[in-house]
DNA sequence: TCTTTATTTAGTATTTTTTACGAAATGCTT
DNA sequence: AAGCATTTCGTAAAAAATACTAAATAAAGA
């Protein structure tokens, strides 16, 4: 699904020709293969500069920004769909996923014309193949992934041409609803910065204990007290020294940790047992 | 959408006359109106008698139990559609009501015959009408319901005729999937005992110790020491006194407590707040 | 009426965890 | 070698969770 030629103008033109238009639907995925009135966003969050990111694209002249989705087709399941549409986009495996919060409000559904002026004058009346996937109202599955954010070159697709890493703090003008989702996203990782692999998974192999302390304290938008955060990782056995330091020049050099994912992982699934 | 009348049969005969089944196909609602290949679950939890109960529903004849569910109409939210079909169930309002997650594994879907045996012999094929409702692949937004046992007075309709509060220590046999759903709820349950009002909407307005200890017990599926349950509750300011007592007999007379509304949802929303 | 019984309630002691903070060690720069 | 910013080690106090002793109470039975 991933197609590496954007959405396609011929020049500067508003219109596509027919025979162009004609091309591009034929690549748009028919109503058939896929579930319809449903969606699944992903909110990828990576972790770069002592700052949180999210994924967010968009096409190219529009002002909006938009997060990463996509559709489930009929013979797969949800939680195989959201894999499906985060590796098209940030093309790593082995990424931490993980559903949060179904979203399905109504709102008002633009009309056809109204679309059109949004998605880079395609010509009005929506051609009835794409309609489907534009112009009804959608139910959405929304899902957060940590990903390594050196690790990472989003790609764009169909409805793509560009992307970006956003700063939680400094979100842009997202497309309506997604800004709601990247909130309860983050509501979502500082619950369960507890008991999930939160760290793990957006940090380096190796990285210093002032990086994940300050990883720990965007997410939990407090500071630390970075003694205390030390002696208790430590004391959990979640954080292994190695050998190498990191130099970050005029001062002392501290050296680099890794996890210790068996004691990690232990530690974060000791959630209660089950009555069954 | 809730009948009275139970899934008819005029006798005890296998199939259902035409005339009959007309009838019954008019008052199915319309794929038109509705969201298709999207259903709501609620899992209905209710206490009593130191047991955690979930409420289950079934077919007359068949010997599967299913969990309260139906769809979205094109023109509601979510949230709402959940509510409602909650609302036709137990016929309360003020139903502490929450989104815990969203199933949509592929399964084997079955054929029209299959369903027929199963439907209490309706005719195979099935009527076109009825068909978008059975005999496709859905995925379930599933809530869970906090629900005062004694106000709750079930109501069948067209798909059930049975219901019962089973105990979730030990289910019936439930229809593929929603075993599962249980205890994915359960689960979320135990975990935001902490940051929900989780006692307040299972017990009846006035409790002793000992009852809302053993809701939590049931819960955490654990004991806990009663001395220091009382003292923790007192001391976050979550109970109060009446000057009521339960006569239980054979032993001194526990105090009847109430919530401290006030002071309970503040306790719990007392969670991290926003970057935003 | 007095004793027995099972349970509730009060209170204290102990352990564990969290939080607070003083100060030495380190590696780099000048 | 001195200055510096940060890392790292260590202890101390405060708070919370847990454990336990024992008294108070209401109902039932002798």
């Amino acid at each position: 699904m991933v197609i590496e030629k954007r959405f396609m103008k011929t020049s500067k033109s508003m219109l596509i020709s027919k025979k162009e238009l004609k091309k591009i639907v034929q690549l748009i995925p028919s109503e058939d293969d896929y579930m319809c009135g449903l969606a699944i966003n992903c909110i990828v969050f990576g972790y770069h500069n002592k700052q949180l990111k999210v994924l967010c694209i968009r096409q190219e002249e529009l002002t909006k920004w938009y997060l990463p989705s996509g559709h489930v087709r009929k013979d797969e399941g949800i939680n195989q769909a959201a894999y499906r549409i985060l590796v098209e986009r940030t093309g790593v495996n082995n990424v931490f996923l993980k559903q949060f919060q179904t979203f399905g409000d109504v709102h008002r559904i633009p009309t056809d014309s109204e679309l059109a002026a949004e998605l880079d004058k395609l010509p009005a009346p929506i051609p009835e193949k794409i309609s489907w996937m534009v112009n009804k109202r959608f139910v959405t599955i929304c899902y957060y992934a940590l990903v390594e954010f050196s690790k990472i070159i989003p790609r764009i697709d169909f409805f793509s041409s560009e992307w970006t890493w956003a700063d939680v703090q400094n979100l842009p003008q997202l497309i309506s609803g997604n800004q709601q989702m990247v909130v309860e996203a983050l509501r979502t990782i500082r619950r369960e910065l507890q008991y999930e692999p939160i760290g793990l998974n957006l940090l380096p192999q190796k990285f210093t204990i002032s990086e994940i302390q300050a990883l720990y304290e965007t997410i939990l938008n407090k500071k630390l007290d970075n003694r205390n955060f030390v002696k208790k990782l430590v004391s959990m056995k979640i954080l292994r020294k190695t050998d190498e330091k990191r130099r970050i020049g005029g001062h002392r050099s501290p050296t680099l940790y890794k996890f210790n994912k068996q004691a990690y992982t232990k530690a974060l699934k000791q959630e209660f047992e089950m009555i069954f």
